[in-house]
DNA sequence: TTAGTCATGTAAATCGTTACATGATTGG
DNA sequence: CCAATCATGTAACGATTTACATGACTAA
């Protein structure tokens, strides 16, 4: 748990880029920081509406047809908010890592369950490499004049090389083992 | 949140290479594997107690002078739980990393502000790595008879790397941002 | 004597996921 | 018509941290 919710951060950071609905915040971040970060409809609406209420965003009504709708604007007094964040040093990561937890306790395993984890692990961050890469590729063309480009690109970036070195750690273990 | 706790598996683990005190336990995950895994008090006792009633650990008063202080050890059937734990693939991790969540809304930042977290990182890797590579000398030195040996570096190994990975990304970013 | 460490525990508060409930629209 | 998607929300449950409470022993 987290001393202090991240959402807030999240949905005020997110609506600084774009005006949204709470629908269509979980599917941008499910789209675009998934890889870093996760967000549930049981913490975005009442977390909506706690930013509204101290006036941080503004609720618009913006109905398709008969499907009700509301779309959040970004405040000043919400972007000072987001800004006086960004400005403080990120804390220690909380750190959970249940693969290592397994292989902490490798010798209890059977050999060959073992080797498979490390086999799905190497598999994964292949996946995950690549995944990153098209990423990278896709956002260079799509989002070629967007002044957030390099920002996104960052995030992704270390996103590649980490799994670029998960799946050599993964590789390094497995001829270990033999 | 994880859909279950992990707690009472990380418990059986260490108590599996040696029986223990809370105490203990939480000094031995302090020092041995929070690169990777915390615990705390809050749920170490009550997780002790419900193993305790579920027979998979066994409790022992084992006073120091005046000081009360209980050793647990592992049952047969806390093994077995322990093991049937480590077969099942690991599910996928749950991804929360707030410093690549400021560098997304990087664009909000001051361009100093952002220097200044980006070489945080890249201070912050080279010290992770450091310590990596001390507490791999240390183990290979001071537990080069324990058979979890390669276990424990194999993990460790994972932390380095993606230490190194780490720090490479902070000097690329800061070069990329001139 | 006092700070630090060993030692065990509980209570409050919050965080976060999952499941549920409801209803409109769209495309096959 | 039916499934998928758009859309908003709440309730229950469990996980986790933090703060608090208590007390003994140890070394400066």
């Amino acid at each position: 748990m987290a001393r202090t919710s991240r959402t807030p951060y999240v949905i005020l950071g997110l609506l600084s880029v774009e005006p949204m609905s709470g629908y269509e915040l979980k599917a941008t971040i499910d789209r675009s920081i998934s890889h870093f970060w996760s967000e549930s409809f049981g913490q975005l609406y009442p977390a909506l509406h706690r930013l509204t209420d101290q006036g941080l965003v503004r609720k618009e009504e913006a109905p398709t047809g008969g499907r009700s709708r509301h779309v959040y604007h970004i405040t000043p007094e919400g972007h000072e908010h987001l800004r006086a964040w960004l400005s403080e040093p990120p804390g220690p990561r909380m750190v959970r890592n249940e693969t290592l937890l397994k292989l902490f306790f490798g010798r209890d395993m059977e050999p060959e369950v073992l080797k498979e984890v490390l086999r799905a692990q190497q598999a994964m961050a292949r996946a995950e490499a690549a995944g990153m890469e098209a990423a990278m590729e896709g956002l260079r063309r799509e989002e070629a004049e967007a002044p957030e480009l390099q920002y996104w690109l960052l995030t992704l970036d270390l996103g590649l090389r980490s799994a670029r070195a998960k799946e050599e750690w993964a590789t390094a273990a497995l001829e270990g083992l033999g």
